[in-house]
DNA sequence: TAAATTAACATACAAATGTATGGTATTTAT
DNA sequence: ATAAATACCATACATTTGTATGTTAATTTA
């Protein structure tokens, strides 16, 4: 059994995941100490020093940015979940996070994207199904087709993408969800992302 | 469009890549100077500047192991597939790679843990489909009603795992196949791994 | 052919970085 | 009540690291 860890050492080890799996690198002893306000390097490097002995990071020395995760739940990072979408009919997102999930190690996200849950069976046909995440990215063009994560009259949905002459038809794979044309001066309409992958954690059963 | 990149810079390029998503930190001038036999960090520095130039990274001045990739295909990079597996029926696996998924980035894969591409339907009505790629963790001791990937005969199966008295019991959720009971002492069959996610890309239509 | 790019080397230097040592005060176990 | 762990600070130091500046030679491009 891994000792467990103070307030203070468990926000650092926090930290160390958040710019590892998200920044992709690890911080520096004055990276983490300009962060929390520390004066010192010195301060950060007997944090270290104690998570480390608690078996939570593992460090090489000398080595600048050598820190490594040794987590037990390795496998299983607590990522943020910024809201719901519907898959179906539209759901209001969320402003903030109003979750976590733990993705695997193997799922690092690439910069910008973000997570949302599905909800709704509007996707069904797609493979897509309530309580998945969708990892969305919000840097690509849409093209036609595709899966995309909008916005409709401040509430978003995920729904495949189609451009028209006369605007822009958002689709469901359940034939019981009928289309939406939006036309193309539409002001409260904004594609957020492209959804590029689904994710599905296999903890309990899938359900 | 991007300049094309010389032999060399290819190959430090390759080196970074492998690095950043391998080991999960970029590597600093001394160790791509030492990887290739350079006397000298200048040296990288230079290759540094020249693929810098060409658009394939980005440098953060200052900063210790501050190399990202600008990589177009950033999001997608190659990881081999073990195999295809089956979830209804037993397929045989296949010895090597036999084929590449288009992982993203944000897949870089936990250590030992490896993929496989699901052929059959028998997982179904746990929303796992053919074509699915499943993330297998062989370090893990299989639970109670856990997705297993099982070796039987030289073929694999991936069913839900269920240890009885008199032996093991391999279920498929999907009620067409019947569950399967292993002997304690039967020898040719092997629990390979933990089903710990399933990814689906969303490049074109799911299906 | 002349100019630019590529590919390697050497040296030098400031800043970043990890580390060691010691100090103070508070909190937590024994 | 005494010891241990926690949480912060300060200073000092050796390496590591990124960078700048030259030098040489081969290759490619204009």
């Amino acid at each position: 059994m891994q000792k467990e860890l103070t307030e203070i050492q468990k926000s650092i080890l926090n930290f160390l995941i958040d710019q590892i799996k998200g920044k992709g690198i690890p911080p520096t002893l004055a990276d983490v100490a300009k962060h929390f306000g520390y004066k010192n390097r010195a301060t950060v490097q007997q944090h270290f020093k104690a998570i480390e002995k608690k078996g939570y990071i593992k460090k090489s020395p000398k080595l600048s940015r050598g820190i490594e995760l040794t987590l037990e739940e390795k496998f299983f990072v607590p990522r943020p979940v910024l809201g719901e979408v519907a898959a179906g009919n539209p759901l209001t997102i969320y402003p903030d996070a109003i979750d976590t999930v733990e993705l695997p190690t193997i799922a690092r996200m690439p910069k910008d994207s973000f997570l949302l849950r599905v909800k709704g069976d509007s996707l069904k046909d797609a493979y897509i199904f309530s309580g998945d995440i969708v990892i969305v990215n919000p840097n690509l063009e849409p093209k036609n087709g595709q899966i995309v994560v909008a916005i409709l009259d401040d509430a978003a949905v995920v729904k495949r993408f189609y451009k028209k002459r006369n605007g822009i038809e958002l689709v469901s794979e359940n034939p019981e969800y009928k289309p939406i044309l939006i036309d193309k001066k539409y002001p409260s309409f904004k594609v957020v992302g492209i959804v590029v992958g689904v994710y599905r954690s296999m903890g309990k059963k899938a359900g």
